[in-house]
DNA sequence: CATAATGATACCACATTAGTATCATTTGTC
DNA sequence: GACAAATGATACTAATGTGGTATCATTATG
């Protein structure tokens, strides 16, 4: 199977976040429903209530209970980073480093395979640093 | 949970081709057996059997069997390349390119995430292609 | 023929991720 | 105040993937 670097719970909540910022460029300070953005993206709806409720949590988004009531986004969309969402939903950004780990190690030396490894995970996390859902929604 | 870019399976497999190899260099052509790789690594022997199976299936290892029978490298240590252990325990190296690739995408411009995740994908590939077993045993 | 090795294959256990269900609480409207 | 419409909290279930076992068949050596 691919190796995962974002999982669906992340997925999903860029997506929602995306519509949220479309929408609010639009309608000022608009309130989005639950209901809505279901019928919008077509996600199960119990799954991204709890995605919401997690990203409220977070202080990403502010909810509003009752009557009326619903999500909207908590800052400007331009200051919403992709890896704080990653990090609600995955924690830590890291790739694994198990290989060679153990002291059974063949060679006592500084793996090579880790430095590699390492390589990579510092590029990714390079490559992810800066963007937001701003960026997302303009394709940058 | 952290992103797996190898997984035990390669981890072990590339383990047991790096003591064959480093054996190999001091008594030529001799044949291992797992009984002998369970003891020296430390690995649960009916899993490291099933990993053996399966690089003797990709032509990696050459395998003998019934009495006085085992395992030897199918070819130098420095031909064996690590991109092609993982694809026989991984499949094909891939990041995941779920995110927003089904059709209810936000903005129909060519994601922006996506672009992020596939530098990030060529730039693992470029890292982990040339690397060998007779590389790792260097420690380069 | 016995023994010691691998080949093949089916099965099991555990963790993670994805998703569901339920009840409590809050708020607006009549 | 009652009702309806929203979220909060939380516990449960399902699906999948990975790691690991178990078993029997086959082959080669002495």
């Amino acid at each position: 199977m691919a190796t995962k670097i974002v999982t669906r719970n992340t997925d999903y909540a860029v997506r929602a976040l995306c519509y949220m910022a479309a929408r609010e460029s639009k309608e000022k300070g608009g309130i989005i429903t639950v209901t809505e953005l279901v019928k919008e993206l077509g996600m199960p709806r119990p799954f991204l209530r709890k995605i919401l409720q997690k990203l409220n949590a977070a202080e990403l988004l502010i909810s509003k209970k009752g009557k009326g009531g619903g999500f909207r986004l908590a800052r400007p969309a331009g200051k919403i980073f992709i890896t704080v969402v990653m990090e609600i939903f995955q924690g830590p950004f890291k790739l694994n480093d198990c290989m060679f780990k153990r002291k059974i190690c063949p060679n006592r030396k500084a793996c090579f395979m880790r430095k590699k490894l390492e390589a990579i995970e510092k590029f990714a996390a390079a490559q992810l640093k800066g963007v937001t859902i701003r960026e997302i929604l303009n394709g940058r």
